[in-house]
DNA sequence: TTGATTGCAAAGCATTTGCATGCTA
DNA sequence: TAGCATGCAAATGCTTTGCAATCAA
């Protein structure tokens, strides 16, 4: 049986938006949309164009940018912002809606969910008339590990945390 | 009896300020500080610049962002971003905390306050071992007005609404 | 007098746009 | 072949910085 590609279904997707604006497959598009997709991070458009430069250095700068407005529309990516004026891109299709939290110490960021938090922004939404369409929920603060450095601890992480997807901006 | 001063608690917030800092009171700093008081919505810094400029021409641009900045270290202002690009300003002292909706139609911006919601926040930290220094909600949505508009009510606005303070940025 | 403050112009930075060339459909 | 896509350089838009002149303490 042939070994089928990882992520078959997102470039289905990609395909299916380009064809649909009547805009062309090219090896520029699918390159970015590949290491796109092969890269679990939150990446800004500079991250994605250095790993793009590496595979194919005659790949421009902006490509990235017009492809990754591209993969946004198509709804394979969503932008966020973590403060440093930077345009971060995390994966969107078949990713869980979340929020974040950014350690403003080391640039780690964690994804939550909270189920009651949603309803009780679409109750206060509810309370004005307001139709939300999207939301963005940031926390900053400082990380258990940069606590732990802060007092100069040595105890080893302890016991069973939450399940969290740890992701690194702020390069 | 002598009139007192609207905004003298602030004010000897800012002088209180510069003096720890080392820095000096001036004329340009007054105007600015007096201005910004008196504006009860988000200001730019550009917004802030023309009101500003309007009293005294002399008054440069510059100035009005570094002025900004320290009023924000003061904690008199406080930073808000809309996701036009644009960094704006809002009273901070003797201000409750609020989050924002954002209508995507004519700009306008609701602040609401949920006691729910900043619990769960906090839960939701501590689960993680996260220290939160402050956060951001910010919902993006269609507010009443426009969805009356879209779809050509005649009706007008009914009933009585939650307490809401609206504002408007996107000029 | 000393060193912070100001305004102007120039520089930064992330992102976008104009345009000639290249390439998909 | 038509016209979308690309890459480069230049342009943007907001914000910051360098610097000489000014001004507060």
């Amino acid at each position: 049986m042939k070994k089928k590609d990882k992520f078959e279904v997102e470039k289905a997707i990609f395909q299916e938006h380009i064809q649909a604006a009547g805009l062309r497959k090219t090896g520029q598009r699918d390159l970015i949309l590949e290491i796109f997709l092969s890269t679990e991070e939150h990446l800004s458009s500079e991250d994605l164009y250095s790993l793009v430069h590496q595979k194919d250095p005659s790949v421009g700068n902006t490509t990235v940018y017009r492809t990754l407005k591209l993969l946004t529309e198509a709804g394979l990516a969503r932008e966020v912002r973590f403060g440093d004026n930077k345009t971060y891109y995390e994966h969107h299709y078949n990713h869980d809606h979340h929020d974040h939290m950014i350690c403003t110490e080391c640039g780690r960021v964690i994804e939550f969910f909270s189920a009651e938090i949603e309803a009780r922004q679409d109750e206060m939404a509810g309370k004005f008339g307001f139709k939300p369409t999207h939301h963005s929920l940031r926390m900053w603060g400082v990380c258990s590990d940069c606590q732990e450095m802060a007092v100069e601890t040595t105890t080893a992480p302890s016991g069973a945390q939450p399940r969290v997807r740890v992701k690194t901006a702020f390069r």
